[in-house]
RNA sequence: GGCGCAUUCGUCUAGUGGUUUAGGACAUCGGCCUCUCACGCCGAAAACAGGGGUUCAAUUCCCCUAUGCGCUACCA
């Protein structure tokens, strides 16, 4: 369709941004929140901008590799919304996009380094290190590798390639001076050369590390601005160092808070920190997940609360993005997502419930006709208090099984009475009466009933509800009774006074 | 320990050198509605980390301290 367009008003086109942002997850797990949300605000950014979305696995560790994992950051992007315009299984002009299939590139490029003297081959076994970091510490000093190799002759250079020694490529850092670089949300940061060590671009399994390959991708990639977690502040004066020795123009830099656990720590697995896809598993709707990472750590500059994709797109602009690390706080979630089921229309909050009643044996296949009303009927009941999709399911439980047991607490506060059973028993003769078995009719009956014998509406509604539904709480009672239908109702209130009476 | 980043109600945040008795939202508490539970509505309580400067004036600018977080790997 593009291409058409750009066809007949090609001279009237606006010039595509040059605006290229990507989001780069390791395979190394699910996706988690934190992820989530960096590649929803590089997603708005690029969205914004009318720029360009790269997605670009970083898969150069291969012990942490794991199987499947990529599959994993699709769907979950997916879910959430995030499409990308260029990337694995979408494909693109700078491709491959996948690190371990571009092995090649990260060796020439680390070569190319050694050939200007910007870097050099480290023959240093794990165990040198190891003892070097132990001892460092037993001083008390910065551990920082001692540069041993840098100072290598020539001669001890050729021993080690002829004896066929493991080695790896690290970069000379400049013993002096600092590096400053500009962070779109926190200005000029600063760092002293002196403090930087001589990092490793080439590991010894000839798979770059990750400021090699990021450098490396991200021009080649043509990335105009690196969005990602601010953990990254204190890398990037290498990454600048890096850029400077290939005689590469860096990216704009723009490191985003990251998400906090409830108590302010760092979120992890043992603290709430979950995989986004559990979210999604948990009852809740992408577009209320959407809604809620944009407003952790971004705001519109008013009161809006709840907004849309399209319309946080349309005001989404990195100056609006604070700084300060942001406490994941799921109670707000939990609100913004029933106010998103409330507002849902009810057939499609039935395909969002279908399958999760379809695994709690609460209907089978595909509901249609007659049997389809019923259902949006009930959703029409249990909308306005649920918060999440899971609570549709107890919440329904009592629409498609008679209750097997009654709660506790309802039967000491609405069954005690010695009368109930007659109550109940006296109500049950009045609905049996009834021939149109809706809301209005209910209602007339019961009230009327309460009237003769004196006695208020509650009297009758409490105990009954819970012989009907097992629960002292839910709908409104009358309408409760509609959708259930005339047979289930006295066959239920028959089943309560049984149980009451034993 | 070193280096770096951050710091407004419990949480997410708005805000400006004087217009602020610092605004909104969630949560909390109280009330209304009501057949219960929710929803909704009304109301309450709740914050500029501390100390120095700069200034006629600082929550807003600077410095220090404290606290939190991050990095300090042949992990990203």
């Amino acid at each position: 369709m593009r291409c058409v367009f750009n066809h007949h008003f090609k001279m009237t086109v606006p010039p595509m941004s040059e605006i290229r942002v990507r989001f780069a997850p390791s395979p190394t797990g699910y996706l988690h929140i934190g992820n989530a949300r960096s590649a929803l605000f590089a997603w708005l950014f690029a969205r914004a901008n009318k720029g360009t979305f790269i997605l670009r696995i970083e898969d150069t560790d291969r012990k942490r590799y794991v199987q499947g994992a990529e599959q994993v950051i699709y769907e979950s992007l997916r879910w959430l919304g995030l499409d990308w315009d260029e990337g694995p299984e979408v494909g693109g002009d700078y491709g491959p996009y996948v690190q371990s299939q571009r092995t090649d590139i990260y060796r020439q490029a680390a070569e190319a380094l050694i050939e200007s003297g910007h870097a050099y081959r480290c023959y240093c076994t794990p165990e040198r290190l190891a003892a070097l970091r132990e001892e460092q510490q037993r001083r008390k000093e910065n551990s920082q590798y001692d540069r041993h190799c840098r100072h290598l002759t020539e001669e001890e250079r050729a021993v080690y390639e002829q004896a066929g020694k493991p080695s790896v490529v690290r970069f000379k850092t400049p013993l002096e001076g600092a590096t400053t670089f500009h962070d779109y949300l926190r200005g000029d940061v600063t760092f002293e050369n002196a403090g930087l060590d001589d990092l490793v671009l080439l590991k010894s399994d000839g798979y770059p590390t990750y400021h090699l390959a990021n450098v490396v991708d991200d021009h080649r990639m043509k990335i105009t601005h690196v969005l990602r977690a601010d953990e990254w502040i204190s890398s990037t004066p290498r990454h600048v160092l890096l850029y400077r020795a290939f005689g590469w123009e860096p990216p704009k830099f723009v490191h985003l808070p990251m998400i906090l656990s409830p108590d302010g720590g760092k979120l992890s697995k043992r603290r709430g920190a979950v995989s986004l896809l559990e979210y999604r598993d948990r009852g809740y709707l992408p577009e209320a997940v959407f809604n809620f990472l944009a407003l952790l750590g971004w705001s519109p500059g008013d009161d809006r609360e709840k907004m849309s994709v399209e319309e946080i797109v349309s005001v989404f602009t990195l100056d609006r993005m604070s700084p300060k690390g942001a406490a994941f706080d799921e109670t707000k979630l939990e609100w913004l997502n029933g106010q998103y089921i409330h507002e849902l229309s009810t057939e499609d909050l039935l395909n969002r419930v279908a399958p999760l009643w379809r695994d709690a044996g609460f209907i089978e296949g595909d509901e249609m006709g007659a049997e389809r009303d019923r259902l949006l009927s009930i959703l029409t009941l249990l909308k306005e208090r649920a918060r999440r999709l899971t609570d549709f399911v107890e919440g329904a439980r009592y629409f498609f099984e008679d209750p097997q047991e009654y709660e506790e607490k309802g039967r000491r506060k609405h069954w005690k009475k010695p009368d109930v059973g007659e109550r109940l028993n006296a109500l049950k003769d009045r609905l049996e009466t009834l021939d149109v078995f809706n809301e209005e009719h209910l209602e007339t009956a019961l009230r009327g009933l309460a009237e003769e014998r004196g006695i208020s509406a509650a009297k009758l509604i409490h105990p009954a509800r819970l012989a009907i539904s097992g629960r002292s709480f839910g709908p409104g009672f009358f309408e409760m009774m509609e959708v259930l239908g005339k047979e289930t109702v006295l066959r239920r209130l028959d089943r309560a006074m049984r149980v009451l009476i034993s």
